[in-house]
DNA sequence: TTGGGACTTGACGTTCACGTCAAGCGGCGT
DNA sequence: ACGCCGCTTGACGTGAACGTCAAGTCCCAA
């Protein structure tokens, strides 16, 4: 256990840990250095390193949840006390028991297992629900257009039948 | 104001207005007095009649174009400034000027009609940008999902192995 | 006539999701 | 040694989207 080897050949010291500073995550995600301290305020994701006073370190994992939060955001519209509900602390201790793969017993990794799957399934409930409403929006929409459209049609059949007999060749433009 | 009959046969004077007060609105489209004061200062919308004192009157196309604007807000999650451009004065005008239907010319209905099918086709391309995004958070909660269920598959594989030789019939939990 | 609703126009308060500023710490290139 | 940069923790400011309260008008039933 003291060489922890994860990739390929030769990783002398630091175990493979590959963590990021805040600013870097901002950029990569997309958000403002603030907005993801406000998260992690909410409760919304932990750094991989949190220890008062020094620089927090983000994991990979970390910066897919800011990528999740960002886009159940800014697409789908939750607020970010809807996300800490359909995020929620079981996933993230879940994540966090993770670590501890081999600490905990097949019994516990089997629960934490069956909550994340049914949080994902509220998630992807409640995502599709949404798709459905978008889907009538848009087909009300895609509707109202063929009404324009028609209309729009009909004004200009009358144009052409008054105008076929004044001026016939109008259909350059 | 002599006589005013409004349902059935005779309507002598007032044009088929059917106009409705600002609570009954609220309440019919679900949203508070305030907040439809507050599209109207924004410009969302304009009542059908509107006197700088007296009561607000809203026709039903004024309400159905709260409706788009909730649905829109809460389904899609423009926010007002965003849609106080998709449904933008342009199509307010067309509207206003619709109800002068006979006194603009076809020319200028062509056009504005031209403006509105513009527009809508605009909200239906944005419309249509989300749902597509949607549609890929929907994937990727679907992946997301079926890769949990496979590691709990596995696990709960690894329970039978060591149990069928344990106890063959814990089948019924 | 009085009172109760429903409406009006301000004006100020509130929540969310951050932005911004202040003061301080730790590394680091010159 | 110095300054700059990136980070830290407060604390206060801000824009959006309303909520809420105050004061006044109008109408209508008791």
């Amino acid at each position: 256990m003291t060489t922890e080897p994860e990739d390929a050949a030769k990783t002398p010291e630091t175990p493979p840990a590959e963590l990021h500073p805040i600013g870097e995550v901002a950029k990569r995600v997309g958000l403002t250095a603030r907005a993801i301290r406000y998260y992690e305020e909410l409760g919304l994701l932990t750094p991989d390193v949190r220890v008062k006073g020094v620089p927090r370190l983000f994991s990979a994992d970390d910066i897919q949840r800011l990528r999740e939060i960002k886009r159940l955001r800014e697409i789908a519209g939750f607020s970010l006390a809807e996300l800490s509900e359909l995020l929620d602390n079981e996933g993230l201790r879940a994540q966090i028991r993770a670590r501890f793969k081999n600490t905990s017993r097949r019994e516990d990794r089997i629960a934490l297992m069956r909550d994340a799957l049914d949080l994902a399934s509220r998630r992807l409930a409640i995502i599709e629900r949404k798709l459905d409403q978008l889907q009538a929006i848009r087909t009300t929409e895609v509707d109202h257009i063929a009404l324009i459209q028609s209309l729009l049609d009909a004004q200009e059949r009358e144009d052409t039948e008054e105008t076929v007999a004044h001026d016939a060749d109008a259909a350059s433009e």
